[in-house]
Formats: C-alpha cells, sequence, structure tokens
DNA sequence: ACTAAATTGTTTAACGATAAAATGTTTATT
DNA sequence: AATAAACATTTTATCGTTAAACAATTTAGT
C-alpha cells in the first residue's frame, strides 16, 4: 500500500524522499497493474518479465539467476517457472554439469506467446506517450537507477 | 516483479517508458521493504500509512475514503483496519449519520505507536540522504505527481 | 409508498511475494 | 574418507492485494 504525508515535519529531507518513495509506491502499482491487463493468454507481468528475460538478456539460465536478476526471492522464482513450465512457455532441465543447479530455457511456444504479448502492450504504451513527455522521463532514469543501485547495495551491506 | 529491457526495439519511446516503469518497481519494492524492516510493534507499511493519515490528513475517516486516499479496494482497506483495530490503535464505530458507513479514529495508543514508529525510520532516511543528493530528488517529484495523476485518470476512462 | 439503482462495507478465493525451514548437492578442510 | 560449510532449489506458512460475490442501507424515479 502506499504511503502519504508523513509526520517529519521537523526533516525536511526526509520528508521529500517520503513523498518521493510514496509517489514511487503508486506509479509502480498503477502501471504494473495496466500493463498486466494488457497481457494476453493470461500471462502475468512476472511471466511477461521471464519470458523477455531470455530474448534480451541471455538464452538461458538458472533460476537463481533469474530471482537474482529480477530482485525477487528464490521462493518466488520456483513459483514463477512453475507457471511458465506448466503453460510449456518454459523447459527446466537438470543442469549436465550441476545436481544441485537446474538449467532453463524458452521455448518456441513462450517466443510466440511474448512476440504476441509485446504486440498486445504497445497501444497502453501509445496512449501514455501521448500524455506524457517522454523525453523529460528519459532525463530522470539515470537518478532512477542510481537510487535503484543505493538501495539494492544497501539491501546487503550491514 | 520487475522488468528488465524489453522487446520495444522498434519503438524507443515506448522503450523509455519501459525502462522507467521497470526502475520505478524495484525502487518501490526494495524502499517498501527497508521501510518496513524499521518499524516496531509489528507495524505493516499499510499500518504506518493509515496511522499517518490521521495526523496528516483529516481526524476522522470512513474506510471507503480511506481506500480512495490510498489507492487500495475496499477489501484490501477492510482488512488493515481490523488488524489495526485488534491492537486498538484505531477505532471504528457505526456512522451516526448513516448505515452503511462506518467512522474510524485514531486511539491515543496510535497516536503514541506512530510517533514511536517515526522515530525508529528517522535511521534508515538518514543514512540514505548520506547516499543521495536530496536536491535532485526533490526536482523529480512534480513529474512523478504527474505520471502518477496521468496513470490515475486512465485507470478510470475507459 | 414501491421499486430500482447506487452506495458502503465485508467476505471469499486466488495470486504473488517474503522469510524461514527443509532437501539435496557440491566444495573445502582435516 | 569423513565432516563441515556453502550453495541451489523447493516447500511451508503468512501477508497484503485484487476481483467478484454478498449483504445492508440510502437515494431516486415513478
Amino acid at each position: 500500500m502506499s504511503k502519504t504525508l508523513s509526520s517529519f515535519d521537523q526533516e525536511p529531507e526526509a520528508e521529500v524522499l517520503f513523498s518521493y518513495f510514496n509517489e514511487i509506491s503508486i506509479i509502480s502499482q498503477l502501471s504494473g497493474a495496466m500493463f498486466e491487463k494488457g497481457l494476453p493468454f493470461g500471462l502475468t507481468n512476472a511471466q511477461f518479465s521471464v519470458l523477455n528475460w531470455f530474448i534480451k538478456v541471455d538464452s538461458e539460465a538458472t533460476p537463481g539467476r533469474l530471482a537474482t536478476a529480477f530482485q525477487v526471492t528464490a521462493g518466488a522464482m520456483t513459483n514463477t517457472l512453475k507457471k511458465l513450465a506448466a503453460k510449456q512457455l518454459i523447459k527446466v532441465e537438470p543442469d549436465p554439469n550441476s545436481g544441485r543447479k537446474k538449467r532453463v530455457t524458452i521455448t518456441e511456444k513462450g517466443r510466440n506467446q511474448l512476440e504476441q504479448a509485446v504486440l498486445c502492450t504497445m497501444p497502453v504504451f501509445g496512449e501514455l506517450l501521448q500524455l506524457l513527455d517522454s523525453a523529460k522521463i528519459e532525463k530522470q532514469l539515470p537518478l532512477l537507477q542510481e537510487i535503484r543501485k543505493t538501495l539494492d547495495e544497501m539491501r546487503y551491506k550491514k
């Protein structure tokens, strides 16, 4: 759930951060729901993202590598992969080189559904781009990436 | 779950939006988890936010008004209010003027726990402010608010 | 008044996430 | 070899959320 104005009155900088994260969490929720609503085949955002990863990053992976890439717990990734495997959009095999690892790959059916899914989400982006200034948005990206990295490092240190 | 680089190669503006929302969703997840970890009394972000609302916005509310304010479904708010009421941090009464509405207020115990909770979260913000430039962050706020409003309006129209 | 529609809130089922425990495998130490 | 430690994944319990069904009350139309 999202936060509203806070009680950090004596700390104006903390107040800024609080409001910032509040907006972020609302946007995350709304954009995620909007994107998922446009997906076909009952694909969820999580499922779409994993399929997309195989096109954009690497043709194979382990569950652990995917969990790290998506900043989710291993259990969450196990769950997502199970759904994808049940729909035969990915293939999960034992790793020939290591008994603890598994080897995950996308199937032809997975490729096809991903391709169609990308087409289905185009209209939503088109609509958004008519309402928003994508140049201004692009300028914000570097700071967002920096904040994301900072938060990620804080997780582990200490 | 978060998204990575997408397959929108032919639409560079859509690609920017996709990456932007991807960063947003990761930051939302990480900052939410970090904030909640600092909360005392087993308070969740949702519970903290509702308590905080009573200090920052109004001294009383209906469940429906709170659900709207926090962009969650009525069912989610029912759930959060039940938890808060069980801990006696809020009071939920039938509305004297309307049989369907309820009147929700914060209790003295609720005020006290909120005050302590705010103190508990200070160190996290302090740490973040040493690593991040709060002036730059503040400059991004207006666009974030605009995006949030745009997404919110798109939900209802159409 | 009566009925239909809208409003308000709760309940239920399903989903995706986390944390922690459990299971099994590999690597390092001795 | 044997044991301990690290690693990879799955399982279990819990949480917060949504969507949809449900119950109750108020408002509007006739």
